[in-house]
DNA sequence: CAATGTACTTACCGACTGGTAAGCTGTCAA
DNA sequence: TTGACAGCTTACCAGTCGGTAAGTACATTG
């Protein structure tokens, strides 16, 4: 099956745009891609902006798809979060071009300010919070608490998943190999750690 | 004291840069923003890829202060590995500007290649693996290990003080504050939990 | 006093930006 | 056969980009 025009400007735009950013990926050099002028991708997509939109969103649904499926395989809270916030580590390590233009918005949106919406994103988060809150030994947990460690296992992932080609070129291929190799039981831990000894409210703790 | 011309040029080029990163940031707006035109800009820094490179040296000379200020105050590993994760959270929480600074260099850089070099990440993070190596609970950890742990710690703090934007727009601004106000002691219960459980070796591994 | 240097300006430049207008070519339906 | 439309093209536009050249205004120094 040979993708459509259309597609294949889709691709291409989230390649460059993750690549070099919104600013950075001109509309010419994306057409030029696919040995097509600027004007073709225009006639598709009316102007930058709305391409943009549309790799968004293509991007958000391929997520969101994922999402669900993970939250049907699994049954305890503790398990479905820690698969969750795995898969999504997966997911983004293989498609990094997603995972950077994401972090792109996310440093981005205040300008293009939520024209493209808050998107999936609030979702996501709401349904994670709420499966960390039906955890036993997190029951007790604020909102704002869950909300807090939530946001620092996805940030755990999806940082290392960013930051793979810089990381590359300071520690070399072969060191970052192993590094990746043994990322995903260390990011496990590191859920069921934070799950485990969550009751006491913090600090002196032990 | 007033700053010198060179200086404000500086600051408000790492802002503009930070908000719209290096294509989104014309060099005739960040001059304008002093009430300069763009060539008083040149005539300081020569061309726009050295004005970057100026502000991205003064903030890992900032950021290597700060760290060597921690380095000396606490004596245990452990301690230590904690109070240098919270110092950068909260570093990246008050200078938020530098914080998505440094993001987008980790996710541009590999096109601007490492001409910037890769700066003080790579002794940082060396810094910081060692320190986790130190720690009773995890001598037995391998070097790739070790630096996974780091960077999701590390990824944790990151990513969420440079989401504050995004955050506030999905959440508003008083649930972020919520958010905030309890973080820090999570991220902390976080580092203990992931060096406490530490050292079975976990899950497929093995 | 003249000379030099610093900190800026106006006046340009060619290259490229996103976008419009108009037209060409093929397919498919009435 | 005609008309309409999709999918493209060339031609063009005003605006902005980073950068150069040349000059002005003002100190500092010999």
């Amino acid at each position: 099956m040979t993708a459509s025009t259309r597609d294949q400007f889709l691709s291409a735009a989230e390649h460059l745009f993750a690549e070099k950013g919104f600013y950075g990926a001109s509309i010419a050099t994306i057409a030029r891609e696919l040995g097509l002028t600027k004007q073709a991708l225009l006639h598709h997509f009316g102007n930058k902006e709305k391409l943009y939109g549309e790799v968004l969103r293509s991007i958000s649904e391929r997520l969101g798809a994922s999402i669900d499926s993970i939250r049907a395989s699994v049954s305890s809270p503790a398990e479905q979060l820690e698969e969750m916030v795995v898969a999504q580590y997966r997911a983004q390590i293989e498609d990094q071009d997603s995972a950077r233009l994401i972090m792109r918005e996310l440093l981005d949106n205040e300008q293009r300010a939520d024209q493209a919406g808050n998107w999936y994103l609030k979702d996501y988060l709401e349904e994670l919070v709420t499966t960390v809150q039906s955890v036993k030994s997190c029951e007790s947990r604020s909102r704002a608490r869950s909300l807090a460690l939530v946001y620092q296992l996805l940030g755990a992932a999806h940082y290392f998943a960013v930051s793979q080609p810089t990381l590359g070129s300071i520690f070399g291929k072969t060191e970052l190999a192993d590094t990746r190799a043994c990322f995903e039981a260390e990011l496990r831990s590191l859920v069921r750690a934070a799950l485990h000894q969550a009751g006491p409210a913090r600090a002196g703790q032990q």
